[in-house]
DNA sequence: GCGTTTTTGACAATCATTCTCATTGTCGCG
DNA sequence: CGCGACAATGAGAATGATTGTCAAAAACGC
């Protein structure tokens, strides 16, 4: 786990390409079996495994972000450059993404306060939004 | 979901009483097949189902936090009076609490100038704690 | 007490994710 | 250029937490 990847070759394959291009088209997240679906939908031939595999594979690498939605499936989204974060309509699901420079500098302050590195965080705001409030 | 409960008399049972207790007297976050085997194992008898069932009633109703780690497992704990919010090694799962009342502030205003009300949030920051590291 | 209505709980069902393992594709090296 | 080692793939099974089902039991108002 904490091994150094001295010999982990990390091979390129058809199917990896294809999971990486595609998060590079879409916007905003998409679950495992969505982007699955489309890879399929497109004519790319790929195993939903795979995908997961994949996608595991690029969050632990730090390049896609993963959220965890009350609903259950994990959502994964290719990193931006800018850190930012969420705030979801609990009843339409609409997300308005926001930044908050305090808060990442914050994070990290108290993380290291407490002597932990390799620091990351999630945060998301979840309220309802003036459409759905109205009715 | 905005009808007036008029009728809706929740009622009070051996099993709801057993949950809250335990909630009352355990420290931290705890799984609900966890809380179910402690309950049984002081001579309670409750079903899991209701143990998932009654977890989430308080939840609804606000009396319990909800953390969701990678791991999988929904964790409950009672609601402390104040908000806080935890910073978790991602090596050995140690936990510390920490408080960021500059962050909730941050939240609401955020969430506020967006025109969402009702707004509530989560964070969680991941890091190695000092003993992994030193690994 | 009595009837009504909620609650319970054993078990089945769901469903995202992970595991298994035989097969296939890559890539370094001669 | 061809080989061999070994990572990667993928179909299906397995896992495991959570939720649904529904008949039986318990609470509460009167």
């Amino acid at each position: 786990m904490v091994a150094a990847d001295s010999g982990t070759a990390v091979r390129n394959t058809r199917q990896r390409s294809a999971v990486s291009a595609l998060l590079g088209e879409v916007e905003g997240f998409h679950s495992a079996q969505d982007l699955h679906a489309m890879l399929r939908s497109r004519g790319e031939r790929v195993g939903l495994t795979t995908v997961y595999r994949t996608l595991q594979g690029l969050a632990d690498a730090g390049e896609i972000d993963v959220m965890r939605p009350p609903g259950g499936e994990h959502l994964y989204r290719r990193c931006s450059e800018g850190h930012h974060h969420h705030l979801v309509c609990r009843a339409c699901g609409r997300t308005v993404e926001v930044e908050g420079p305090a808060v990442e500098s914050w994070a990290d302050r108290v993380a290291n306060k407490h002597g932990f590195s390799d620091v990351s965080h999630t945060l998301e705001i979840f309220g309802t939004c003036p459409e759905c409030a109205r009715r």
